[in-house]
Order: C-alpha cells, then structure tokens, then sequence
DNA sequence: GTTGGCAAGTTGTCAGGCAATTTGGCGGCG
DNA sequence: CGCCGCCAAATTGCCTGACAACTTGCCAAC
C-alpha cells in the first residue's frame, strides 16, 4: 500500500541510534507531549492503530511505549475506552524519566519551586543521617567528588557531573534506600536548574566552600552541623535559582 | 507439539479475572520475584521465548511486563545479553507498585525503618507547609478523614481508609506536587505497616487525638505546632512499629 | 423513568517471522 | 606473548495480521 501523500513522518526513525530504542523514542515524544500539557489530563489519545501509523512505527512498539506510560502513571487504557491522560496528581513526578521530559523544554517554575522545597527538607535530614553512619568509603566518595568540584566549575559539563557526585555520595552515605531512591531524583533536578543556572549567564558564587563545610561536619560525625551546613547550601541555590528566573 | 506433561501451569491464567490484565500478572510475578531477592540483582532472566513459554503466556504480553519492570528501574535489556536484575539501588523503590510487590511478602525490616525515616523527615515538613497554603477545601477533607478515623477503628479497612485519607488531604494540603507524590508511596507503606501491627494484636494507642492535634495546627495556621504535633505522632508510629516486629 | 440486554469498537493477547545489535571468541598483528 | 580488530551467533527489537475479551453506550422493554 504505496503512500500517495510523500511521507513526511519519520520523525522517531530519525532518533534512533540514539541509544534509545524506537519505543524509547516514542514513550520520549508522548511523555513529553503530555507533561508540557499538549496533552491535557482528561483528553484520550486516537486509537492505537491509527497513533502507531501517524508515527510510522508498529502497533507493537506503540503499546511497549504506552505501557512506559501507564508505568508511571501517566496514562490509563481500558478496553473500549481508549488511552486517557490521567490528572496531574496521579503522575510520578519523581520518576527521573518523567523529571527528564518535564525538564526537556522550559521547567515550570512551580515544578522547580516543589522540587527545591523537598530538597530542602530531605538533604539536611540526609546530611543529619550521613554523619551518623558514613563509612571509609562514603568519606572517600564525598572527598573525591569534592576534589572533582575544585579541579573543574559548574560551567563544564565535568563540574556538574561531579556536584552531582557528591550530592548522590552524601544521600548514599546516609543508608537510607528511600532517600538514595530520591536522591535520582533531586540530583536531577539539581544538575538541571544549575543548568540553567549557568545559561542564564548569572554568575553564582563559588560553591566549594559551602560543600566542603558539610563534608567536613560529615566526616567529623556531627550531625547539627552537617544539618545546619546542608541547609545553608540548599536555602543558597534556592535564592540562586529564584533569581535567575 | 502436544504437551506430554500435564499442562499444570495455569498459574498466571487464574489471576486474569483480578482487574489485573494478564501482563499485570506477569509483571506482578517477575517484580514480586526479583523484589523478593529470589532473582538476586546482577542474575540474568532466560529468554523471552523460553521464559514466556515456562509461564504460558505469549512472548508480546511478556515483553510487555518487562517493560514495566524497565520503567520501575528493576531491569535493563540489551539485545544478545539478555535481561539482567540491576542493583538494588537503581530500583524505583518509591513507586507504588514496587512498593505494593516489596510488601506483598513479609516486609523487609530494613525497608520499613527506611521509609519511617523518611515519613520522619518529610511529613512534619509537610504539615508546616500546609498550615500555611491550606485552603477550605484542604481543612474540609481533613475533617472528614478525621471524623472517619472516629468513627472506624483502625482494626477495620474503612478505619485504615480513612487514616490514609487523613495523611493524603495532609500532604495536598501542602500543595507540593513533590510532596503529594510521595504520598501515595508514604501512605501505601504506612498503611501496610499499619495492618501488620494489627494482625500483630498489639494493642495500639487511640490514634485519633495525636491526630486531631495536627489537623488543629493546620486549622489554625500554625506551622510550628503543625510541625511538632505531625513529629511526635511519626515518632509514636515508629515505636509501636518497631515493637511489633 | 428505570432497567435490562445487545452490539460495536477499542484494547488485550496471540503466533510467526525478520531485522538490528551487541557480545565474545577467533585470528591476525605488533 | 599480548593486544587489537573483525566476525558470527544469540538475543532482544520490531513488524504484520488476526482473533479474543472486555467496556461502554445505545436502545428497547417494562
């Protein structure tokens, strides 16, 4: 069946030695659609034999990506139904992969604001239980990341990549699994905005000191402390991130 | 090519009736199974053809559940090396329905500390937050999950509803979309703990003052009290949990 | 006006085949 | 002797086409 109209439609085949699998693609192309709200919660999506075939990929690889979706709670399908967007409320926002497509086109201001609030609130407790339980090598990691932060700046790609390392190090180090799951999470949205950040071209202030001030309560197992310091780093990028919004 | 053995494997088939499509139960299988530590992280799972076939389900609904595996971060595939279980600590273990599967066996020890530790930190500073963003509606359905909570005990489902009704309006009342994911995490474990104490017949405290007291703070705008009032009633679950196991 | 059944449409599952991709061994080379 | 690059097999990834199961919403009968 030769398609008279030339085919204009091979937008996901275009991604895909990208590491990602065509039904990666696809779940990338509807999550984001829906999380930037193309796709409003309540409205249900075109069948899935028509969908499948405006994408030009397979029934089979539409359903793999919409059970992605269902997974996170996103979407809901039911026979007969059809696929509907759910309400925000029912969203794993925390799901790293859904925090990716929230943060793929322009964050919501909101989403950042929620997201730092819980930050605040779950690192200096994470700091609180690092400093009673650390070991060699929680100490070893936080040090090196930190040795990795001096070396580059947050403009590189390095630099991020080691405040991200230290940031996991230090929510490892508390052994907790809960807040390491989060820790996925936060770092994310931490390595983004400071992204962001950087973009913006606002020029933040040297961030070692303050990491450095709670490794070192960290290391010497003061819990106060390392609580204190983590929130004074926290409540920082917080101002950091208004500003430059 | 007729079985010889007698076909003594329906054991998925059964549970399709259950609201759960038959992928559900897979997924529900594998995930209970690999969460149960009997397929330890770093193990690689059979093939799909092999695995589908020992389970008597096509190899389509199979894949289908190993996707959702892959959404919750329980395992990664790549073609010729077959799925493999990651470390524990890439599973999505704040998801809901991994969660479900964690608690669906006896509940690790360390997995209910964990989440305590973490109801610990967070739902104080939720209830600060929603003595200060709460609006009528949020009181109103505090009100009435407390009024549940009195007239139910928590011995009976309807009393344990409405204990999950009451933490739930708590934590959108905090209107932290953040937040308000956790709770689906936070209230699942909570209520699950709640019901093993039960069934534990350790008589607990009358939960209804402790959380009159919270719900008071919120009425009335106080975020010091909401904080401490929401703290001391965590701090009372934790004791009695850790005394019944 | 309510209640029951009925039909249509969508997702759910199945079967088989082919393509893509990665691993791990094997041979050539330094 | 050790290292590097190539090749082939095995597994997942994707496709096609068909049928079954389940809801929903209409429609008729009470």
């Amino acid at each position: 069946m030769p398609t008279d109209e030339p085919d204009d439609k091979p937008i996901m085949r275009s991604a895909k030695g990208s590491g990602r699998r065509l039904r990666g693609a696809v779940a990338h192309y509807l999550g984001t659609a829906i999380v930037s709200g193309e796709i409003a919660p309540g409205e249900t999506l075109s069948g899935e034999i028509a969908n499948a075939a405006a994408l030009d990929v397979s029934r089979s690889a539409y359903r793999e990506a919409v059970q992605v979706l269902t997974a996170k709670g996103l979407v809901e399908s039911r026979p007969k139904a059809g696929t509907r967007v759910l309400p925000r409320n029912r969203w794993h926002i925390l799901d790293p992969m859904v925090l990716a497509w929230a943060f793929s086109a322009e964050p919501d201001a909101g989403l950042v604001r929620d997201l730092f609030e819980l930050r605040a609130v779950v690192e200096p407790a994470a700091a609180r239980f690092a400093a009673e339980r650390r070991d060699k090598d929680d100490i070893k990691a936080m040090k090196d990341a930190l040795a990795g932060m001096r070396r580059h700046t947050l403009a590189t790609e390095a630099g991020r990549a080691a405040d991200r390392a230290f940031h996991d190090a230090l929510l490892r180090a508390s052994h907790n699994d809960a807040m390491i799951a989060l820790s996925a999470s936060i770092s994310a949205a931490v390595s983004w905005t400071t992204e962001f950040k950087q973009r913006s071209r606002a020029l933040p202030r040297d961030p070692v000191p303050d990491h450095a001030r709670v490794c070192d309560a960290i290391v010497a197992g003061d819990p106060e402390a390392a609580s204190a310091a983590m929130r004074a780093l926290v409540d920082l990028a917080l101002d950091d991130t208004r500003s430059s919004m």
